[in-house]
DNA sequence: CTGAAAGCGCTTACAG
DNA sequence: CTGAAAGCGCTTACAG
């Protein structure tokens, strides 16, 4: 009856000290002078002595006990809006990686976007000590970043960026610049974007970058051709029919998200349009679906999984004390065939889209 | 400086006894004596003056301390084969849930299904002295459980079975006897299985009640039309092009999974043919996606976020000492375009098929 | 080069 | 009803 945490009886500093008839002490100080034998902890004799009787007894040592000591638990907490987008999954998978790496543990959680969970989720984390915060689900003006700076919490942003604060993320900007030139070469000359929450920089930034290259180009996007939707499937398709309500309707449409596309695509055929052909459309993140699709998906990639191991290289830097500043990754874009042959369709299109409007 | 874990400063039980002149031995007390206030651990007086104080100085007991005494976590591992897989992504949303409100914390980790990456992601969760294990990345004939059983580790399967020892999972059985009889019914006589891994229990069952039925029905299912993949996309489209060469060529088949019919369904469209109309396709799980393809596609739906909520309590269960059984929980049909009008045509689509082989 | 002590924040019998 | 002590497993100055 003596097991009690998972794995039952386990070795002990002292049982290894007192296996060697040695003091427990000497054996914590061997075990952490790194790799180089004793480097003055103990006599390389010992040293050798205690390192094989630790492999030996499988000896692994409780991180609850030395973080009580050390202060530091060499825990993460990392908060995301859904570990049900993939695009946050893999985000994870990248911080997973180095964080095990590293000598980390992470916790995740779901904040739903919503700021009661984000906060409730925060405390959780809090309370369990971890030694600071991966942000994933970051809105635009934030009370609890202002807080947690205010309690002197070390975290970084990933994903999302908000200024002040530092942050890995996408050259969402970047994203939203490429995007527009793709379909600038292509002779679009009315376009659309699906812009996904407002609150969310991911989004803001993408469509600034798209917008300003259009209006750069002298063709100004118009206010209602700029639909703010969720980042999934259904929000994607909801804003694509609202766009089909636009006269004239755009000839291309720049969703901030692969699934917000897909849902697009979908409003698309519902429409008796062909993506492809009869209207452009254009993702970002790449996820693995968007080369699968019937019609695989012109998006623009962003380097997710990077982004997520440099938000942990990023916060062990702020452990450090160092000052970090925040790192845009560059995406780049990945043409397909939802932006194969549109543009010279122009005219044909909107007078087949106007017969629809008349239809409904 | 003397901030040191995230959040600086922490209030402890020694600052509340000492603010209110009492032992600290007493707050703890008075603290774990549940919600009726004092009940014998204290007057109601100096417990409610306990209580006060402590909301007031938003005191949080430190884990790390508390378990090093009482040789419990509260901390759950989970490991997954990629937590990028939806499936899994939402069956962990299901643990977060169950596991916050029973007041547990989780770590997830990614196995990818490497049974090295398997053993070295259980040592760190159990370095890390979690009370427990919830394992989703089972693989049939397993010397890992047989370890951690004899290691007293207490954990509970979910997703996919092994014989001999609990888990949470759907009855994948059914569930492929349900795709069975849809198909019977719709008069297919020549079907075929992407039947995912070897290895995993979900493939094996799903396909074993599926095969069966059809056995049963006087149609046995042969053994080359049973093809192994992995679970995705990839793997999908993979067996499919396989299935393509055989003859006759199947005019419906089964996939033990959502992503890899959506591969199936790149195929059936590489090779001209469209599903739903020239064959049947039906999948498994019912992810987000699968009522949102160009053609919605018949699933068997499995309870995903209920099973990792469910892993969570038996695994709870288990640590009071309950000896549990396995669950199964019941899968449902959802029919869906993919199955649509596809039988009658069953000739049509064998010459057509022939026709497409010649080319080759 | 090694030992001994103190202490991290908590819990839990044991007294009284 | 409350206090005082012991101890969970570790680390870290401090001696010597």
């Amino acid at each position: 009856m003596e097991e009690s945490t998972a794995g039952g009886r386990t070795v002990t500093l002292k049982d290894l000290a007192s296996e060697l008839g040695i003091h427990p002490s000497t054996v914590s100080r061997i075990l952490h002078s790194g790799s180089d034998v004793a480097r003055g902890a103990a006599s390389v004799a010992t040293a050798e002595r205690v390192r094989e009787l630790a492999r030996k007894r499988g000896y692994s040592p409780d991180p609850q006990a030395a973080g009580l000591r050390t202060r530091r638990t060499h825990l993460m907490g990392v908060i995301v809006p859904r570990l049900s987008d993939l695009v946050l999954a893999i985000m994870y998978e990248g911080i997973d990686e180095a964080a095990a790496e590293l000598g980390y543990s992470t916790f995740v959680m779901n904040s739903r976007d919503d700021p009661e969970e984000q906060r409730r989720k925060t405390d959780t984390m809090l309370a369990r000590r971890v030694d600071g915060l991966i942000i994933g689900d970051a809105h635009l003006d934030n009370g609890l970043l202002r807080e947690l700076t205010a309690r002197k919490v070390p975290f970084v942003l990933m994903n999302r960026r908000v200024p002040g604060y530092p942050s890995a993320t996408c050259d969402d900007v970047l994203g939203g610049r490429l995007a527009a030139q793709h379909l600038l070469e292509l002779g679009h000359t009315t376009v659309a974007v699906i812009a996904g929450e407002p609150y969310a920089s991911t989004g803001i930034d993408r469509t600034a970058g798209f917008t300003e290259t259009f209006a750069a180009a002298g063709l100004p996007v118009g206010g209602d051709y700029v639909i703010h939707s969720s980042f999934d499937v259904t929000g994607g398709r909801r804003a694509a029919e609202q766009l089909f309500r636009r006269s004239p309707a755009p000839t291309a449409i720049f969703a901030v998200n692969d699934f917000a596309a897909i849902g697009a695509l979908g409003a698309i055929r519902d429409h008796g349009l062909t993506p492809g052909t009869d209207i452009a459309v254009v993702g970002y993140n790449d996820v693995s679906v968007a080369a699968e699709l019937p019609i695989p998906l012109t998006t623009v990639r962003s380097p997710m999984r990077e982004m997520g191991r440099l938000a942990v290289e990023l916060l062990i830097r702020r452990f450090e004390g160092d000052d970090v500043s925040s790192v845009r990754l560059s995406p780049i874009l990945i043409p397909r065939a939802t932006t194969d042959s549109t543009a010279k369709r122009t005219e044909q299109l909107n007078s087949s889209l106007d017969r629809q409007q008349s239809l409904r």
